[in-house]
DNA sequence: CCGACATGTTAAGTAATTGTTAAGAATTGA
DNA sequence: TCAATTCTTAACAATTACTTAACATGTCGG
């Protein structure tokens, strides 16, 4: 089954929402519309989106303010959060960006281009989703508990290692490159050495045994069982 | 090989297309550089690069007008288009988007972040390349793990004899010139000699067996099943 | 069978990549 | 805040892959 990505869409204009609401069902997604901008944290809350999409200017909470609430919650700061913005509205993009917003899309909309976009960062954000267990031969890595049992063993890993043998674990078998990992660990928009995932691989090695990440030179690494 | 992006750009300052130009061949791109915004339709049709970098502020047109013609051109208006712009050109950004343009990128430039940032925007609209894995007779030919299978034994090649491997897997009983396989897995601006493929496949016959690569004299190689 | 040419094979130097360590920066937790 | 942990970078060592060249072997036409 193809997942249904779920987009919550806030904009004081009845019209536009009309016409994203529209176009991004077309497109298979799941879509919850707003256009009080008070609303918008609660419903995150409910309905869990796999993405923000939020008009700058509304009444009430600006979206700034929005994102900053989203950001600062727990439970929603992993929501990629877009900001729509209107071609005459003066906004800052580097407010937005230190706010931890992920994309800014200008209105008007080109709606064939909407729905790509937003996959698109939905798809790199994938790594926030949350992702079941993974029991790969002797080895079970709990997301939860950013825990790996290795047999009965049970060995904790910091947050970076957690992340880098989780993402190779999911596909077992597949080279990732450096730069797959680091954007899909990392983030795209993070700038560290390339390098740094191999000591991070070697402190892997070093608690959960050599012989599990293999290395395939000029390409990257891969997990085996 | 690795695909080679191309990135064309165009800025009236001399000293900035240099260390772009630098940077990101350093970082692998292939880079063609104009000062003249006048030549870079020209130029955009003639390489067809996978992104423009485009200053703003030029002499003679400026970025608006470029951007505007080439997202009008049939030809090039899929190409990613991202804007060089200083500081203080404020309002550039609502315009830029407008006429299409894919991503702002403000000067200075921070030349780790610049090619990073660049490959994100391609990937984005770039499809990749799909390289599947394929299954020829007894062997699995397994392009995500690097990784050849013969029957169930697995066995590991380096990158270039892997990669040479599956040039010639991908046409099974077709005869690949020497020149043919250089060009594929070295690239066509590398230069190293003929022979060397030679003991490429001496190498790979030692691995999976002596009867799976046939020479034809003269000619060249192909795989047989 | 011979000579010429193409390919096979080997080995060694060179280049490139990765492994490893350690130090300092950044972050986290008490 | 301080202490502890984690992250990042840089330097150097170790390893592996790549390329070349030299020589060996094989093939084909005459």
């Amino acid at each position: 089954m193809i997942k249904k990505y779920k987009i919550l869409v806030a904009d004081d204009d009845l019209d536009i929402l009309e016409i994203i609401k529209f176009n991004l069902e077309r497109n298979g997604f799941d879509v919850t519309v707003t256009n009080k901008s008070t609303e918008t944290f609660e419903l995150a809350l409910k309905t869990k989106p796999d993405l923000i999409l939020h008009d700058v200017m509304m009444p009430g909470m600006d979206g700034f303010q929005v994102c900053r609430k989203v950001k600062n919650s727990e439970v929603l700061k992993n929501i990629p959060f877009v900001f729509l913005t209107a071609r005459n509205e003066e906004h800052s993009e580097v407010q937005g960006f230190d706010l931890g917003a992920e994309d800014y899309i200008a209105k008007p909309i080109k709606p064939a281009a909407l729905s790509t976009r937003l996959k698109t960062i939905i798809k790199r954000y994938v790594k926030e989703e949350i992702l079941p267990s993974l029991q790969l031969g002797i080895f079970r890595i709990d997301r939860d508990g950013y825990v790996v049992y290795k047999n009965e063993e049970s060995i904790s890993l910091p947050k970076k290692e957690f992340e880098l043998l989780y993402i190779l674990a999911s596909a077992p078998g597949k080279v990732f490159s450096r730069e797959d990992v680091l954007s899909k660990v990392w983030g795209s928009d993070v700038y560290v050495g390339e390098r740094t995932v191999d000591v991070h691989i070697r402190k892997i090695r070093e608690k959960i045994g050599e012989d599990y990440i293999t290395t395939i030179k000029g390409v990257g690494y891969k997990f085996v069982i």
